[in-house]
DNA sequence: ACCTGAACACCGTTCAAGT
DNA sequence: ACCTGAACACCGTTCAAGT
């Protein structure tokens, strides 16, 4: 009777032990459940039924786990396939794509998102955006140091600006915000700031889809003039 | 001769208490010389001889004392005169040098600049940013929606590259980093990033410089095609 | 190999109290 | 009006010890 419980249990907890991969997703999970601010190590490993110390025999450190969820989260973007051959479109609306998803990503992972700050990626999913940028161009017929230029201007500016627009928050809040900031702006001395406060007054929208294109078609039209 | 110490006293230590302004500047100096990480309230108070309990009477939380460091450093970016006769250059390269001066302030201030993440300012430098963008994008003839748009996605621009680079570090760190980073790059496998390992090897330079250039270029050129 | 208890040296913030 | 002492409820991390 013992013995078969035993057994249960063991079917049951399948693999008690953690993986490097599990505490990684456990604490994205965290992040975006509860938010930057609230993260801890403690919290995290309470979440995984362990103490928070036992966390450092995985990880060498916070930050050292940080570099693999910022990673991780990169590894929710999906490229569109390699393929130089037919079906394959334009260069300039490949990088367009890639940069839409990884904005995609990035805004479904705001709490992550912000891990990125402050910090190299170096990852294999980094690595693989690069790739992917890189290749695009090259076959577009960019030079080595053309291309190298390239793909830092663009995967930072696809990073910076989420990284900015995140700010505001996601969903409702973020449209909530921005209608109290624009509230705000046009509150404004208008001797002071006129041209900001009169453009304020005549947009209602809040277009940070539509501001992200203007500067991605800026960024990838510039490839294209140079190339 | 009590009486004359303290008269000598109080003409030395100026004004005993402080001000808002001289606590902003302290917890920028204090960023600046021990880094972002080793910022804390009570570290702050005792630069200023001051109990940490006392910085709450200034400012409601560390974060509202943030906003007001992250102002101060845009206050120290110095741009054109806003003259429209006939000494104005193009305006694409009032935008430009608008975008270098704000790369340089932050560069100058790097800790500090890692507060911009995740955070929107509203401070009155900000404010003044938007303000020259705008009035320089509606002189050389945009619309009120577009000056609206083009003014985000610029400062979004200029933001997001700096926050990126200065995770390299800054001055000799930042190239001591970049040769690790290049050869790390170096070292992985090429049949997996084969792009990104021949572009690496082809180039030796850093050009963190012609890099921000490359994507200023592209904003600004996107901004004047569409006017 | 993986986890814990106990401890160290910190945090931001509140609040009653001082002057 | 401005500042302090004492306290609360936390942190990340180390390290000897357990299994």
């Amino acid at each position: 009777m013992a013995d078969r419980a035993h057994l249960w249990r063991e079917e049951r907890e399948a693999d008690p032990r953690l993986s490097r991969a599990e505490i990684v997703q456990a604490a994205l999970a965290l992040f975006e459940r509860d938010g930057f601010e609230s993260f801890s190590m403690r919290g995290l490993a309470s979440e995984l039924n362990i103490k928070s110390p036992s966390l450092y025999w995985h990880f060498r450190s916070k930050e050292e786990l940080f570099d693999l969820v910022v990673d991780a989260v990169l590894g929710e973007c999906r490229l569109p396939a390699d393929d130089e051959g037919a079906g394959a479109g334009e260069w300039t609306e490949r990088l367009a794509a890639a940069a839409r998803e990884i904005r995609r990503v990035l805004l479904a992972n705001p709490a992550a998102t912000r891990l990125l700050n402050g910090r190299v990626p170096l990852g294999p999913n980094w690595m693989r955006l690069a790739e992917f940028v890189i290749g695009t161009l090259r076959r577009a017929g960019a030079s080595d140091a053309f291309a190298n230029r390239c793909y830092l201007v663009f995967l930072y500016y696809a990073v910076g600006y989420v990284t900015q627009e995140i700010a505001f928050g996601t969903g409702a809040e973020a449209r909530e915000r921005l209608d109290e900031i624009q509230e705000y702006v046009r509150g404004l001395p208008p001797e002071q700031y006129p041209n900001l406060v009169a453009v304020t007054a005549a947009v209602t929208d809040r277009g940070l889809d539509e501001r992200f294109e203007l500067g991605l078609r800026g960024i990838i039209g510039g490839f294209k003039d140079e190339l």
